[in-house]
DNA sequence: CGTCTAGTTGATGCTTCTCAATCGAAGTGG
DNA sequence: CCACTTCGATTGAGAAGCATCAACTAGACG
């Protein structure tokens, strides 16, 4: 329930303070306050292709970002939670669409050209490449699981890993539909829906909430499975 | 057959030209001249866990980065050719494995810290970040190949990429070997060969100095495989 | 000329996908 | 307040794609 501000701290690398981008002479600011806005469950943020004047910070709730292929399969790439930032591009136009998972609210940050940027805040700068590198980290590690784990060690590997990330210790909370875990994981619906099923059976997790809390009964296990 | 130097100009995104890092008045230069390094085939030139103290430009030959799982299952995410960058970590450690393909020429650059550097020369930092996010854009890439593309379409995008990036038009050399190939596309080796084979009766490609060159007979009927 | 390594080809099986039915929870309207 | 609809999730049966295991071929090298 963090729906206070833009200085929410982060609790994951990808995630920019902002602070500290204040004070800067000849230019205007390039991102130091932004504007607030307010998604629906499912609503798009932006989409592949779309010119990109700003970028976002993630102020509660959950964002997806991925792509899409021409026949409809879908690849997700990250979940994005409260403090992350996204839709940061290199070129003039999104490369990848980012929609909302349940109700979101965001702050859109101006995008100016990062020269601007790094010149007029070297720090900001930095602190944008470091956090450009752990995406770059993450995207390696779901590259693994994408082309060499298989089914179980994927569903392990992602229930850990939220479970890590939201900081909830021993349960994941799945904002997302079992769609999306399959498009984030390169696998079906019934395939995640079976998997599940079976680590209830094994005794490594305990469904609750509908299916969309998911209590992490044997971690060790879990953490076995991850190859 | 580029032996020369370090200047060789970049054909793709992640190629950082590291011109212009020359003049700074009180801080050493961060990157500015290199010492130039030999791997022969396979030789490890950084392994994962390592210690990272300098990063790498490739002057000839090619260079695979990846990551191995505890069992030995291995995940290539990318070559890389002459011009490109590799080996920029955000962390004290290597978070991935590179090795040479076949006989690899690089030139290695004293890493100082983002800050110095960026605020030596704002350009230069520019430029890694544009290369950062390049980077990323592809793994993204990646990930759609990885989790939702079949055989075929693994392999004629893969075919189509190594073709586009090495300029050679309706040509794609092919340094690494099929294990190589089968790391990066999520296959194995066997499925790799049959793949290939299955192209060649359909009349897409020809095979040429021994399966090393692969000549793109019907780029449109690749493109239509990529999906 | 034998050995070694990389690649190709074949037969078989398993994991995951596909198609389809069912279930359950959350509305919605009479 | 209760059928009815809807959407997401689960479960089942069968098919398919790719992996696995294994044999074989072709260069490369001493």
């Amino acid at each position: 329930m963090q729906t206070f501000n833009a200085t929410h701290t982060s609790r994951i690398p990808t995630a920019i303070a902002l602070r500290g981008t204040a004070n800067m002479p000849q230019r205007p600011q390039p991102a130091a306050s932004g504007v607030r806005r307010t998604f629906g469950r499912g609503e798009e943020i932006f989409a592949e292709g779309e010119r990109c004047s700003v970028f976002f910070k993630v102020v509660s709730g959950t964002v997806r970002t991925g792509k899409l292929l021409a026949d409809g399969r879908r690849q997700i790439d990250t979940f994005h939670f409260p403090g992350d930032v996204f839709g940061l591009e290199s070129g003039e136009t999104h490369r990848f669409t980012a929609e909302a998972v349940d109700k979101v609210v965001v702050i859109a940050y101006r995008r100016s050209n990062f020269s601007g940027l790094v010149q007029n805040d070297p720090a900001f700068g930095e602190q944008l490449m470091i956090s450009m590198l752990s995406s770059l980290d993450r995207a390696h590690d779901h590259m693994v699981l994408l082309g060499r784990k298989s089914a179980v060690e994927k569903m392990a590997t992602f229930l850990l890993e939220i479970a890590a990330r939201r900081a909830n210790g021993d349960r994941a909370e799945l904002p997302m539909q079992r769609t999306d875990i399959a498009d984030h994981l390169g696998l079906t619906i019934e395939t995640v829906s079976r998997t599940l099923t079976q680590m209830v059976r094994d005794g490594l997790i305990r469904l609750a909430d509908a299916g969309r809390t998911v209590i992490l009964e044997d971690k060790a296990g879990l953490r076995l499975l991850c190859a």
